[in-house]
RNA sequence: GCCGCCAUCGUCUAACGGUUAGGACGCGGCCCUUUCAAGGCUGAAAUCGGAGUUCGAUUCUCCGUGGCGGCACCA
């Protein structure tokens, strides 16, 4: 089996064609000697620089959907194609045609929709473009795993441009050559692209090879039911990096976006899918892409996972987007702290950040906590039972704080939320006796200290 | 305009032609609770419409409606 996946150089692989390219994947890596292949779409110019096709790799490798061929470029293979022209231009299976769209439009009013057919002209002819000779009669069936039976009649069907003036090739003719003297048996992709096999089928037809297996996709749709483009709101895979998913989760998430194994199951690794996907179970109908599940999906992975792990996956995410902490000592600690409590690596930060970057108080938490009655004297105590407690761990603390709350006979938010607010700054952190312990004895008193002395200033 | 694809809770989906139409996210309620989460229990929530086939239709057929795609010397 040869699989490829042809994404187009744009720069940016986006949720729709991550998908794509796992079902592709997936496909490829049931057998021991299936190959994946990369194949860049890349007629078009403008946009296919390397750097392009780079962020493309790069976001195939962070979803870890590694290839065995390629990438290869349709720009790489000009000779391939001028050779093919030139057999498909001799057997009388492509002729020259100086029609311009106008031209076909406009036949095609005149006979009512009948597929356009051109008058051959010489070789060399100014403006004649390379069109296909189309049968007129009988019908191009496209026999799609996932769609069933698609039956297109020639008679409908224009000659089509398949290599212009200058002799560069299309690309329903580029993708037909490469598939065929690729040797690719399966293709998986968009939707969209169902309306072109067609045209690809009656390429290789004339070719002389045999088509692959199609199975096209129903496409990824925003929240409004409409189709996910780059300029829609489609979310790309370098965004789920650095918003801090992890490759696993988004993989199980992509997968269960248009595909279900049975009436339960949620949780595939990546094993498991390989072993359970198949095209025949993918859905017909489009899906709407949800950030929400994906997150909770994401929290599900990372509190499954070992917390050295962990600790080591926030390391490499927080050096990756120049948050402290990776080369603290205390990350695993903080870590662990926060485990229960994020869905993203990205919320590690907002929870234990405070303890490795100097205190930023947030204004509105601090007007909401230490405003209220008793703030002051809470703080006072807390921080008398803190700089005695003995040891200077979590078990220890929550004694001492509890302790501090019994003699004020108020209850635990009191003295909790103004200890919080004085050394996280903020409202919500991780657990109170957590967060003590990660600062330390010494911050935390100074933390404290801060504290009061602002509070002192501002109740005269 | 022509050709084509699609249609189950808000969302992702499950259901050899026979189920109280199942699960998950999200949402509501309750519990737990030092904030935020997480967790436990629990509730509401769907077969687009109309014909036909059949003892019986979410499932098969046709029509309609709606959504989407393609109809480039783009990919």
């Amino acid at each position: 089996m040869r699989v490829r996946f042809a994404p187009s150089p744009t720069g940016y692989l986006h949720v729709g064609g991550a998908r794509t390219a796992l079902y592709n994947w997936l496909l490829a890596r049931k057998s021991a000697d299936s190959v994946f292949v990369l194949r860049i779409e890349d007629t078009d110019l403008e946009r296919s620089t390397d750097e392009a096709i780079e962020q493309i790799l790069d976001s195939l490798r962070w979803l870890g959907l590694g290839w065995d061929e390629g990438p290869l470029r349709q720009t790489e293979r000009s000779e391939r194609y001028a050779e093919r022209l030139a057999a498909l231009v001799a057997s009388g299976d492509a002729y020259w045609d100086v029609a311009t769209g106008d031209d076909v439009k406009k036949a095609k009013e005149a006979t009512g929709g009948a597929g356009y057919r051109g008058t051959p002209v010489a070789e060399g002819t100014e403006g004649a473009a390379l069109r296909l000779r189309v049968p007129d009669e009988g019908e191009t069936v496209v026999d799609d795993v996932i769609k069933g039976t698609t039956r297109f009649e020639n008679r409908l069907l224009d000659d089509f441009v398949i290599a212009r003036s200058d002799g560069s090739p299309l690309y329903n003719f580029a993708v037909a050559v490469d598939d065929l003297e690729m040797g690719i048996t399966h293709v998986v992709r968009g939707d969209d692209h169902l309306s072109n096999t067609p045209r690809q089928l009656l390429v290789l037809k004339a070719l002389g090879g045999e088509p692959p297996t199609y199975a096209h996709l129903p496409l990824l749709h925003g929240p409004d039911g409409k189709p996910l483009s780059k300029r829609h709101g489609a979310v790309s895979v370098q965004e789920f990096e650095s918003s801090g998913f992890l490759p696993e989760a988004v993989r199980n998430y992509l997968a269960l976006l248009g595909w279900g194994y049975d009436a339960t199951t949620t949780f595939f690794s990546t094993a498991e899918l390989v072993d359970k996907f198949s095209l025949e179970r993918v859905s017909r109908s489009p899906a709407v892409f949800d950030e929400q599940k994906l997150r909770w999906m994401n929290g599900q992975y990372l509190r499954e996972m070992d917390s050295a792990e962990l600790a080591e996956r926030l390391r490499e995410y927080l050096r990756a987007n120049d948050r402290p902490g990776a080369d603290d000592p205390r990350l695993e600690r903080a870590t662990l702290a926060v485990r229960e409590k994020i869905s993203t690596l990205d919320e590690f930060d907002n929870l234990v950040g405070f303890a490795f970057r100097p205190l930023e108080l947030d204004e509105k938490s601090w007007n909401k906590v230490m405003g209220k009655e008793g703030a002051g004297q809470a703080l006072v105590r807390a921080r008398e039972a803190l700089a005695a407690v003995e040891p200077f761990d979590e078990p220890g603390v929550e004694r001492a704080l509890r302790a501090v709350v019994e003699g004020l006979g108020t209850k635990a938010g009191a003295v909790f939320q103004p200890l919080r607010v004085a050394i996280t700054g903020r409202t919500v952190s991780a657990g109170v006796f957590e967060s003590v312990v990660l600062l330390g004895r010494d911050e935390t008193l100074t933390r404290i200290d801060a504290a009061l002395e602002r509070l002192g200033a501002a109740t005269p």
